[in-house]
DNA sequence: CCGACGTATAAAATCAGCTTATGCATTCGA
DNA sequence: TCGAATGCATAAGCTGATTTTATACGTCGG
C-alpha cells in the first residue's frame, strides 16, 4: 500500500536542480556550478526521468517551474540551504578552536605564561590545553596541534622548529654555598643529582668528566622536571633541566646556574600539526603567533 | 573577514557521511546504500580532507564520530531527512493526480458521465479535466494524459486505443417526419447537413452516393459536434457525428439515426500519455480503468 | 531580418567513484 | 591461548556516469 521511502535520485542531479529552481535558468546554474549549460540540461533531465516527473516547463527563452517542480522545490531549497550553513558553521567553529596537547614540563614553565598573549591576540580562537605525556595521535582529530620533543620528522605532520632542548646543572643558592667552593664540574659528583642519567652523562662528558655509569644510575630520576626543580630549589640536589624554562625561578635567585656551559639535547621542541589540516585558521594563527615567542626567546639561534 | 559559503563538498560523499553517522558503521552504511564497505571508507576520506578536519574517530572495531562529526552530523542528518519527504511527498501527490485534457465531444459526451465510477474507484487520485481543440503537449508536464483522435502513432508516447470514430446522420424526429419518407440516403441531399463536409462525403460516398463538392461545402460546420446535434435536435438540420456519443439523446427519441450505415472515420480515439511517466500510480489506473469502460461500450470490436 | 539569448542534443573525453582483493588490529568463542 | 570473525584501511584497476565540445533550434529584441 505504502511504498519504501527508497533510495534518494542522483544527489548531483539534485543539486542541479537546486540551483536552476533557485536562480531560475539552466545557464545560471552551470556558472554558479562551474559546469556547463549542457551538464545541466543533462542531470535535469536524469532527474525528471528517474522520478517521472517534469520539472521545469521548456519556454523558448526561458524555463518555468512545473506543478510538480514547483511543489518540490521549496523542500530542497530548505534541505541544501541547511547544508550549506550546517557545513560553513561547523567548520567555522573546527577552524576557530585549538586543542593543544603538550609535554607538561614546556606547558607549564613556558607555554602557559604565554598563552594569554595569544588569546588577547586572538580571541576568536577558543584555546583547550592538555598536557600529558603521552603521544597523542594528531591523525585522530582529538587534538589540533602539539608540542613534542624530537628532531622533527613526523610523517604526514608539519613541524616547526620552537626551542632547543638545553641542559645545565641548576640548583638552590643555598645548596652551592654549604657545598663549598664549585670550582670545577666534577665537583657536582659529590653532590646529590637530579634529572635523567642521559642528561648527566652528557653534560659530564661535554665538560671532560669522566663518570661511571652506577654513579650516575644513583641520581633522582621524577620523571616530571617541575618536580626536579622543585627538590632542587628545596635544597635537595643538584636538577638538571632548561634554563629557558626556569628564568624566573633564576631570576628571583631561587634558583642558580652553577656553570656556564650549557648542552643541547639532541630532541628539541617542536610545534606539529597535521599537514591535511595546515589551512586551519585556529592552527595558522597559533603557529605564527608561537614561532614569533620562540623566535624572542632565543633570538641568537 | 567572512569567507564565502564556496560550494558544497562532494554529495556523494556527504551521502555516505549520513548513513554513516546515522548507523555508527561504514560497514552498515554501505549495506544501506548497496556499495561496499571500501567505498565508504574512501568517501568518508575524501569528505575529511575536503574539510580539513576528521569526521570519525577510527577505533579497533568500531568509529566514533569526532567533536567535529558530532558537530556536523545532526543538521546533515535533518537535511537529508528533508530531501527524502520531499521527495516521497512529491511523488506521491505526482502520482496521485490527473490532468486529462481531452476533446470536448467524448469529453462532456462520453468521458464525463463516466468520470464518476473512476472518481468511486480510486478516491486517491485527483483529477483535474481540460477540454479544448489544442494539442496540449504531455511532455510539458501540464497533463498527464489526453484523451487524442489519430492513428495512435505519437512518438514517444503511449497511446491505448479506445473507441471508433463512427459517424452517421442524427436528426430530429420531427424534421424525419416533416421531410416526408427517407427511402434512401440521397434523400438527405434535399435537407440542411450539419457537420464536417468531409464526414458527409464519406459517410455519402460509401453509400453510393455522388456528390457535387459545392453540394457539401453548403452544411453548416460549427466546430463543436455538441452545438451540432443541439441544433440537430431543433430541427434546424441533419447532423454528422457518432452514434455512441449521443446515445442517451438517441434512446430518449430526441434524435434519430435514419440510416443504419454507419462510416468510420480514420482518425479513433485513443488514451495518450508520455511513456517516460507510464509508471504513474494516477496514470496505470486510469488507463486500466479507462479501458475497460471503452471496452464495455463496443464489445463487438 | 538579423543577431543575441537560452535550451536541447549528439558524440567524444574524463575522471570520480566503485569493486576486488588484501592487510591489520581487535574481539569473541572455545 | 589460539583461531575465527569482525570492522576498517589501502592499493590497483575498471567502468560508466558526468562533463565538455560542438551544433542546432526557436524566440525575442532592435
Amino acid at each position: 500500500m505504502h511504498s519504501t521511502p527508497g533510495p534518494l535520485p542522483p544527489l548531483n542531479a539534485v543539486r542541479a536542480f537546486e540551483a536552476a529552481a533557485r536562480l531560475g535558468s539552466f545557464t545560471r546554474a552551470a556558472q554558479e556550478l562551474s559546469m556547463t549549460q549542457a551538464a545541466i540540461s543533462y542531470q535535469i533531465k536524469q532527474l525528471e526521468q528517474r522520478l517521472g516527473v517534469m520539472l521545469f516547463q521548456r519556454l523558448p527563452r526561458k524555463i518555468v517551474l512545473t506543478r510538480d517542480g514547483e511543489r518540490l522545490a521549496p523542500a530542497i531549497l530548505d534541505a541544501f540551504s541547511g547544508l550549506r550553513t550546517a557545513f560553513a558553521q561547523a567548520l567555522s567553529r573546527a577552524h576557530n578552536e585549538l586543542a593543544i596537547t603538550s609535554l607538561p614540563t614546556i606547558a607549564s614553565n613556558w607555554l602557559v605564561p604565554r598563552l594569554g598573549g595569544f588569546h588577547l591576540a586572538h580571541a576568536e580562537v577558543a584555546v583547550r590545553l592538555d598536557t600529558s605525556i603521552t603521544l597523542a595521535d594528531l591523525q585522530q582529530g582529538e587534538f589540533d596541534v602539539a608540542i613534542r620533543s624530537g628532531r622533527g620528522d613526523w610523517p604526514g605532520h608539519t613541524a616547526h622548529f620552537l626551542l632547543p632542548s638545553l641542559i645545565t646543572p641548576l640548583m638552590s643558592p643555598r645548596l652551592r654555598d654549604a657545598a663549598g667552593g664549585l670550582k670545577s664540574p666534577a665537583d657536582l659528583l659529590k653532590l646529590a643529582r637530579i634529572g635523567r642519567p642521559r642528561w648527566w652523562q652528557q653534560w659530564f662528558e661535554e665538560n671532560g668528566v669522566d663518570v661511571a655509569e652506577t654513579a650516575l644510575r644513583a641520581s633522582l630520576d621524577l620523571g616530571i622536571e617541575q618536580y626536579e626543580i622543585t627538590a632542587a630549589i628545596a635544597g635537595q640536589g643538584v636538577a638538571i633541566s632548561s634554563p629557558l624554562f626556569f628564568r624566573a625561578e633564576l631570576e628571583s635567585g631561587q634558583l642558580v646556574q652553577p656553570f656556564a656551559h650549557v648542552a643541547r639535547d639532541s630532541k628539541d621542541y617542536w610545534l606539529v600539526y597535521a599537514t591535511t589540516r595546515a589551512k586551519s585558521h585556529a592552527i595558522t594563527a597559533f603557529r605564527t603567533w608561537l614561532l614569533r615567542e620562540a623566535r624572542a626567546e632565543v633570538p641568537a639561534d
